[in-house]
DNA sequence: AGGAACACGTGACCC
DNA sequence: TGGGTCACGTGTTCC
């Protein structure tokens, strides 16, 4: 009797292929679909898992009205519980023998029969002829760990699409593994927290910027049109900076300590080697270097930056412009000058 | 014989809470004073788990040298395994009667004796009295299934504690489940996300409002003092952002030909070697050290600039941020992006 | 009781 | 072929 043919058991089924077939269909002739023209061909892995595995025969079912859980004997050997939660179904079907589902396929869908399993036979080997059977079709515990089973089916279901999702947000994934998307997802939110915070910081300079500037310019300015005469551009940067040293100093309080170290060395008629050494902060390299430039009278030739443990070294080479005559500690005290516009304080 | 006091199975064992014996003794001797000594008292949960247990008796353990793996042979009836991988031990004891361990306690340690549990008279009612116990004892399958025991063990701890990290990182978290923390997770990112890609705009426009503030901010933000009030301080960026969509519009297109040619190689892991070259003109360096500065997932390590008969050639060794691992070419088309804001022509 | 969440051990599968 | 990963069904615990 533990034959090939012969169900003495049928491990609990998940038919989620079978929405297709709902959808334009009840519950009733879906299942009767399923049952009656399957020939258990699924999609996918259901498939190949039911390669090996025989029609019911007896496919007399039926169906109670609930929706939420319905059960239908089917033929003599047979009984077969159908439910569903939600999207997808849940099929039972019990031997009246009542032998445990030990050979229960881990993966996809099964829709009963013998399972090609290799302990198959050293299970038929047991010949159970306990005649308990009657008693385990409707034990009670075996339903409430069926109802479990769909239960912690969509539980598992639901958890992998949220990983799924989380690994959608993430850009850069190492690996595919859920540890590693999680992984991965932590990483990825510490790096948008540091920067939040760094751009909120910045931010918060830039806006103090442009409070000081927007507050001292007013219809100074106003006249400038949108050409790009570099005449009037210069002459307005320099209005700013005049205007700007006492708003600055206001504005220059919200970074933290940047201190520039500088060194100036004339090395050659009009030609002066400049190096600058300040902590290294969000926008700390866009105020070098505006400051740099906000110097009118120079000109940089190379300027060769390195940043190292927090800190930025900025090693320039400058000429002043033609005539422009100057000596090294005059031209320092401009650079400072003008750096301590852009919130640097130096020494 | 099955009953009560003797052990005809022990489930797969894990005891964590050895480790602290074994802290300042070997694995033998903490095995060991686990089985006299312990009596089975073992931390928090274990406890509790073993309330009802007994102890096992013969006590005779050999262990092998092998760290990795060893087994022990323990009094007539048991043969028990004993191993450690990293930080936890596992221990199997089958019986000889080789029945299949189906009471396996879920929750905690377990030592081994009866289990208090209802089915268990049930099961010592079918009396099994096969004799291929002997061929159980040293099952290679039971082995494996072993070994997969203490790595799948491993694997959800691993991936629990990556959870629990990734909650630490989530500030509002609404459930403590699994899938709430995940799914808050993916809530938290999104919002950082467009957060960031706000005040990445913001900063754009702050910006160069900083260069053309002049020109067309008049009296429109006149009136704002410097008081930090955040909604005055919305309101104005959001002012901002529109008032230069346009200015910007007619600012770039006053910048005569301002090309800039770009060419990046992937020196190494995280690190690039970016070549930019444009001819010179008034405010350019700027705009190149902006433009380089807004590459949010680029930290400048070197830069090397040279101007000569009118053009710039900067050279700049950066990296990517942690984690964020781009091609070169991918990285040239966000740098030609970024360069075209600040009104460069890109190849 | 009854659902929800979880940890567990196991078979399968893949490099 | 073995280590690592996964999905699965089950027992347990908490509300």
């Amino acid at each position: 009797m533990g034959g090939m043919e012969s169900f003495e058991y049928l491990s609990s089924v998940a038919l989620q292929d079978l929405d297709m077939l709902e959808a334009n269909s009840g519950l009733y002739s879906a299942v009767q679909a399923a049952m009656n023209t399957m020939g258990y061909s699924c999609s996918n892995t259901a498939a190949a898992a039911m390669a090996d595995l025989k029609p019911l025969g007896n496919t007399g079912i039926t169906v109670s009205d609930t929706d939420a859980w319905s059960y239908t004997a089917a033929g003599n050997e047979q009984l077969q519980r159908i439910w569903k939660d939600g999207d997808s179904y849940a099929i039972l079907a019990d031997s009246l023998a009542g032998i445990e589902p030990k050979e229960v396929s881990g993966g996809g869908l099964l829709m009963g029969g013998s399972l090609p399993n290799k302990q198959e036979e050293s299970f038929s080997d047991e010949s159970d002829h306990t005649d308990e059977g009657m008693r385990a079709s409707w034990d009670p515990t075996r339903m409430t760990a069926a109802k479990n089973l769909v239960s912690e089916r969509k539980r598992r279901r639901k958890l992998n699409e949220r990983l799924y999702a989380l690994r959608s947000l993430v850009p850069y994934i190492t690996k595919m593994d859920k540890a590693s998307i999680i992984g991965d997802a932590i990483k990825y939110i510490k790096d948008l927290q540091k920067q939040a915070k760094d751009i909120q910081a910045e931010i918060a300079a830039l806006q103090s910027n442009n409070d000081s500037s927007s507050s001292t310019l007013t219809s100074a300015t106003a006249d400038v049109d949108d050409n790009c005469n570099d005449q009037t551009q210069d002459v307005k940067s320099e209005r700013l900076n005049h205007i700007h040293v006492a708003a600055f100093d206001r504005g220059g309080s919200c970074h933290a300590d940047r201190t520039l170290q500088i060194d100036i060395s004339k090395i050659e008629e009009r030609t002066f080697h400049i190096r600058l050494f300040c902590k290294r902060e969000p926008r700390v390299l866009i105020h070098l270097t505006k400051a740099l430039e906000s110097v009118q009278l120079l000109e940089v030739q190379t300027c060769n930056l390195t940043c190292f443990d927090g800190h930025i070294i900025n090693t320039v080479i400058a000429k002043t412009k033609e005539l422009q005559e100057i000596e090294a500690d005059a031209l320092k005290h401009i650079i400072m000058d003008i750096a301590s516009k852009y919130g640097f304080s130096t020494n």
